[in-house]
DNA sequence: TTATCACTCCCCTTTTTCAGGGATTTTTGT
DNA sequence: ACAAAAATCCCTGAAAAAGGGGAGTGATAA
């Protein structure tokens, strides 16, 4: 029984280099690519796959949300995540999101099928090097903010007071000052400064 | 007379990807491929390919550094930059180091082809949509800093005060304030927030 | 039907940064 | 050797942020 396997990446390089890689292999039955998160979800409407391997970086919607969408419309898909070293912060969000997997781009081509044969025992795969990087940064986890928190600190990085921002978002700047508490207190940061550099780490900003 | 070819990227799908689109070219000879910016100067000691496809980020060098030092060792290589789009900041710097060109990791098959002719013919080859990128970012330039400022505004990402600056680095908290007031002056910033932001998206943080 | 959470608002105090100056001493490049 | 750039130090006053409290409302989930 063949595993029928499809591709999600905006960057045509990975494509071909999956596609050359498993085109031989006996064991994978290749479906075909999508570049788009629109054009995947045109494609699962026709034919399922088994296995998906999903960017976490597409043009058009997150890796992460198609992640959610798809298997909430397709229960029975494996995703695992593909993925360059920089972008590791979203990786346990994909897992979050249902992935069963996930794999950097560097992964050889016995390493994704590997990671192919255990996902379709419905067992994770994680790659070695990528959970060593998750140890290591996963100290800094991302904090959950509430809707109006990600407003505030996005003006905050753009140089607005409290005064400023108070005046945009029509509210008291007490208010803001109590959000602006918050997010210290959420990341751990002492001031200003360091409330923004990790903010832009985890791509809040 | 075939365009010898050699690539450098970390990343086995993309290396995969170009050997796969361009193996069946008879304008290209294959010379085989790096992982790191070691192998690939060790691999040049042996074999001058004409044209270098080169990675951004590299584990053991960054591209921008390799590039350079390829070139003035071996100044008739052409070399062209890989990147994908969040890396563009990086692509002049890496024209400014003598690279001839570059291209997008989601490139097809017949603009690689493109782009390898134009460099050959000793011409300068910019993809289209990393030119207008190019156009955007390019605005807000890096300013230069001196070996000071980049130290104190390394420290005020960490979170350091001045008091506690001025204690790091022995001088006095006017001194830090002094080196301050250059650092919003040059990025044109007004607080530490949008400091911090500009710096962390021109890499010095 | 209570918790819980997000959002809002207020008080007070202290610390830190910003905005203006001005000025001296080292480095560094030519 | 000399000019330019970098690094150092100082003053004052105003503005902004941080630290520490408390508290009411509305929505929503258990």
């Amino acid at each position: 029984m063949k595993t029928k396997l499809f591709i999600v990446d905006d960057h045509y390089m990975v494509i071909e280099g999956i596609r050359s890689m498993l085109q031989d292999e006996p064991s994978i039955e290749w479906q075909g690519y999508a570049n788009t998160a629109g054009a995947c979800l045109s494609f699962l409407q026709l034919h399922v796959p088994d296995v998906i391997l999903m960017d976490i970086n597409l043009p058009d919607m997150s890796g992460l949300d198609l992640c959610r969408e798809v298997l909430r419309k397709y229960p029975t898909v494996k995703v695992i995540g593909l993925s360059t070293f920089n972008q590791l912060s979203f990786i346990s969000k994909m897992l979050d999101n249902g992935a069963s997997g996930y794999l950097l781009k560097n992964a050889p081509k016995a390493e994704i099928l590997t990671a192919i044969e255990v996902v379709m025992k419905r067992q994770q795969y994680l790659s070695l090097e990528a959970s060593e990087m998750m140890k290591k940064n996963g100290e800094e986890e991302a904090p959950t903010l509430t809707r109006r928190e990600i407003e505030v600190l996005q003006l905050i990085a753009e140089g607005y007071t409290n005064v400023e921002m108070s005046e945009k978002l029509f509210v008291s700047t007490t208010t803001i000052d109590t959000h602006r508490k918050h997010l210290l207190a959420k990341f751990e940061a002492k001031n200003t400064a360091s409330l923004i550099r990790l903010a832009t780490k985890m791509k809040f900003v």
